[in-house]
DNA sequence: TCTAAATATCATTATATTAAAATATAATAA
DNA sequence: TTATTATATTTTAATATAATGATATTTAGA
């Protein structure tokens, strides 16, 4: 006999989306990419290269970020440039690390979210 | 022939501890605690009746939400309550909103995050 | 001590998400 | 048109994470 269903969660709508906000910035690939434009804009040749991941990759993340508002594009040519539209999300990275200057250790220690 | 197994992206120790930190608050469960917390102290039996989910279930949550350092608590008798901290968590997730307020069909629409 | 209540931890299973290959599309040049 | 380069999309195995039940621990009181 199978196991029952999950009961999901019950969120209000803002909630779910605000998940869906910190999500985009929870994967290492997309936070590195976010780190990387925040520097200055760029194409996916270049993040390619700077990230090190396959082209498959870069191209689905960078559709997922696009698609959560963290960054936007530009056409020039047969590349397509990446970049960091709202200063907010500079804001929220340097807020999120000064949270973590003083939480490091805690943060190592999570064992149910993995490194 | 089985497919290759996949290359670990490199991260620098800041950036995997930055991306965990927004793991943490990228569940609607452990979001829905935060916000609960962000008005006042509860204990875990409180937080079980206002989030509806097992009590296994919330522990878990509340320890990793301890682990990275958004929540702590304090002992009484047999209960024990969870508070917020710090300040920046407050902030944190009112900045958040605010980048969201002028996204938010995007962030619908993307269907690599689930809702 | 024994019991009950509150909470924590562990093990298992279910589900969600990622990585990467394969494939598709678009633009440009020869 | 064909070839080439750049990027996007689709697919699916691999992996990570969450939900749940079972069990353990802790504490207060009878």
């Amino acid at each position: 006999m199978p196991r029952p269903r999950r009961k999901p969660v019950v969120l209000a709508e803002s909630d779910g989306i605000l998940m869906k906000f910190f999500k985009g910035l929870g994967d290492p690939t997309r936070l590195r990419i976010v780190e990387v434009l925040l520097e200055r804009e760029r194409n996916v040749s270049e993040l390619i290269k700077l990230i090190g991941a396959p082209q498959s990759n870069i191209s689905n993340h960078l559709a997922c970020l696009k698609w959560c508002g963290y960054i936007s594009s530009r056409k020039e040519g047969t590349s397509v440039y990446y970049r960091i539209t709202d200063g907010r999300v500079l804001e929220i990275v340097r807020l999120a690390r000064s949270i973590i200057a003083d939480n490091a250790e805690h943060l190592y220690a999570c064992t149910r979210i993995k490194a």
